[in-house]
DNA sequence: CTTAAATACGACTAAATTAGTCGTATTTAT
DNA sequence: ATAAATACGACTAATTTAGTCGTATTTAAG
């Protein structure tokens, strides 16, 4: 099914609602009430993205969060990459602990499907979609 | 991380091993121990791609399975979707118990992405990777 | 016509991952 | 000082994926 995790999911819908209210801060609370998503978990979630920079966080009473020039020209790939780890549909690429590399006949042709998804994902940003 | 199940990693190697030995039939068990995966997984597996006859069940001693025609042409978007379902990044895409459709802003972005993927499997065969 | 080697398939258990919760610290406007 | 917010780590629950087991079916060979 190729899936994404929840929590890129939270952060689209916390960066795009970011920048349609972007003269305002914006809480977490507000987000997470507003489309029912847990509080803690899109926090966490925004606490990544404010840490690179996606969206910038302002601490204390009527804090919140706002979107920065980079909610839009952040690719998908490395969105993704921020809250998920490294964009591949497969552990093997990345060598850990697979017992059987030196019989395994499908390493190559992963790859290519790998970089392919990481090309595709890489022409993208959230400008495009969020 | 953009996961893919193993059992399509499973079966992209069994489908190489057969093109590779085209000649014979090959057991699940042959398979099994060569690559280091569990039998019986791999059988089920393997018995999913004979029903979509992307290879060939022979039943009885001497029995064993074949490359066929399909394991070719067949497209990655058809091989991942005999074995895992339905190709999409997350589950909202399908509509199926999301108690927050009417508030959500993302639907159409995610939508957009499923669509990237599907076209790029879409374009890969079998062949391309196996 | 029995045996053994294979596929076929469904039910179950174990392991791993993901989702979500809780507690506490820190910052800062009032 | 207080209260409202972010920041963050540790923990538990839920879900998904991986793997096992048991049994039926098919069929070549003796």
């Amino acid at each position: 099914m190729l899936k994404i995790t929840r929590k890129v999911e939270y952060g689209l819908i916390a960066v795009r609602h970011l920048k349609e209210n972007s003269e305002n801060l914006i809480t977490a609370n507000e987000i997470s009430s507003s489309y029912g998503i847990p509080k803690e978990i899109l926090a966490k979630t925004m606490q990544k993205l404010a840490k690179k920079n996606i969206i910038k966080s302002v601490k204390g009473p009527y804090g919140g969060y706002k979107a920065m020039d980079k909610s839009s020209s952040t690719t998908l790939n490395d969105f993704f990459e921020i809250l998920e780890g490294p964009t591949a549909i497969m552990d093997c690429y990345f060598d850990s602990g697979c017992d059987h590399l030196t019989s395994c006949n499908i390493r190559t042709p992963i790859n290519k499907i790998n970089d392919s998804i990481r090309n595709l994902f890489e022409k993208l940003t959230l400008a495009d979609i969020a």
